[in-house]
DNA sequence: TCAATAGTGTCTTTGAGACACTATCCG
DNA sequence: CGGATAGTGTCTCAAAGACACTATTGA
């Protein structure tokens, strides 16, 4: 974005970014899915201190040559194998004592997947790394553990968490991000129940329908989702430029 | 947030924190206000290299033991000397070459102040600090100089103001964003006059009247704006929980 | 009295919810 | 045929826009 002036060569060249003590910066991804009537966040068991053994997000260090989205993608990819997907800043958490070891800045990111996008390796599941479903508590979100009780979670990962669930929510009624947590075919129900994991509440059918109709963001395909009962129509996601998903 | 378990302590004390080359983390504040029927964003004249001579947003680096909104609320104090106001996080931008100098990650705030609240002093108005009105050019939200052209800011700091409108009109109408922007007392044109300044369109004067007064955000005062025509009755601001402003 | 702004009453339009209805499949 | 899900027609209600109207001041 910025290019060096000429006029600013000289002082470039006489630049000592070590006169500042400088804070490590790291980026969270929260990656989050709807599968068996549930949000779901994925996490991975930490194997070194702090925490060691709790659960966290997918992270890492930025390193000094990429962009924090290049970050966050090279994170998810390493960490959990997913490539091109949703990806969304969140929020960047940088209270001087959310990491024991010394100021850590972090800049959280959300993502989305359709949970058919995510393949957990036998290797990966040696890692704990895995979906968690996601209750409201209290008011708070929380992933619930293997136990059934809600997991507390390494660093404020529980606050990012919170925070990414309050953004999906939030954007889910003016965006078209629910499409994101769906496959390339879908049926109009299918979408609702998406919108109803996620709002905790049921949707009016015939006016839910009229609403995604109307927008004009979904196109029919020949297609019918078959099994049991009436054959569904199925859909797909249409930009509002007209581009199709892949 | 984060308070280190006994576990991780001997870790914690072998842990070296100059292992990884660290980036600068500064944070950047967009204060904005509406005057004379414009939004107007606070700019200042660089004094050094890089950009010197240009216009930018107060800023500063992050120190290690306060956190991004401490640091954000000093900057504003420090170069506006504006204390007590709106704030919230807006976004973080990080592009590897956004500061010619070394890696600079910054996060960025909005503010929101009412113009009455902020005093240029003489010794301000020498280092160039002033307000300048936005105007929409080309679907860009750019701030005008005296010149009457369109000011190209330093570094990514124009994008930063094009993102902290953005933010501002869309937060607008479901939240009380706009009271910020107003004095104590107030009358409803004087709301309707921010939400038309910010939203760029006319509203309708008896729809908006009803909307202000149903949603229960205002109560009335004893007091009235005189001058020249009909008084216009005053409101003041009552947060949801019933408290008011100081 | 007039200009100018404050403030109101009411009709229309629009979109969401409620709810009952029809349609189509499988067993 | 009956159970189950897909899909539709229509009534009601709430909120926003349009617009015309009344109210109150200072000059």
């Amino acid at each position: 974005v910025a290019t060096p002036r000429p006029e600013d060569r000289e002082f470039l060249e006489s630049y000592d970014s070590t006169e500042f003590a400088h804070p490590s910066v790291t980026v969270d991804v929260c990656l989050l899915t709807v599968a068996d009537a549930a949000l779901q966040v994925m996490l991975l068991q930490r194997v070194n201190p702090p925490f060691e053994g709790m659960f966290a997000l997918p992270g890492g260090f930025v390193r000094m040559d990429e962009s924090l989205e290049d970050a966050a993608r090279r994170v998810l990819l390493e960490e959990t194998g997913v490539r091109d997907i949703y990806l969304e800043q969140l929020y960047t958490f940088g209270d001087p004592s959310r990491d024991p070891r010394t100021r850590v800045i972090t800049v959280a990111y959300v993502a989305l997947v359709p949970i058919e996008r995510v393949i957990l390796t036998r290797e990966a599941q040696a890692r704990f790394l895995c979906w968690f479903p996601i209750a409201e508590r209290r008011g708070e979100a929380a992933p619930i553990g293997p136990s059934g009780r809600a997991e507390t979670l390494a660093f404020d990962h529980g606050q990012i968490v919170s925070t990414a669930i309050e953004r999906v929510r939030g954007k889910l009624e003016y965006t078209t991000i629910a499409f994101q947590l769906l496959p390339r075919e879908f049926t109009l129900t299918e979408i609702q129940r998406v919108f109803e994991t996620i709002l905790e509440r049921k949707l009016a059918k015939a006016a839910f329908r009229r609403r995604i109709l109307e927008a004009g963001v979904v196109r029919p395909t020949s297609g019918e989702r078959r099994g049991g009962h009436r054959p569904a129509r199925l859909y797909r996601f249409v930009e509002r430029n007209g581009a199709e998903r892949p």
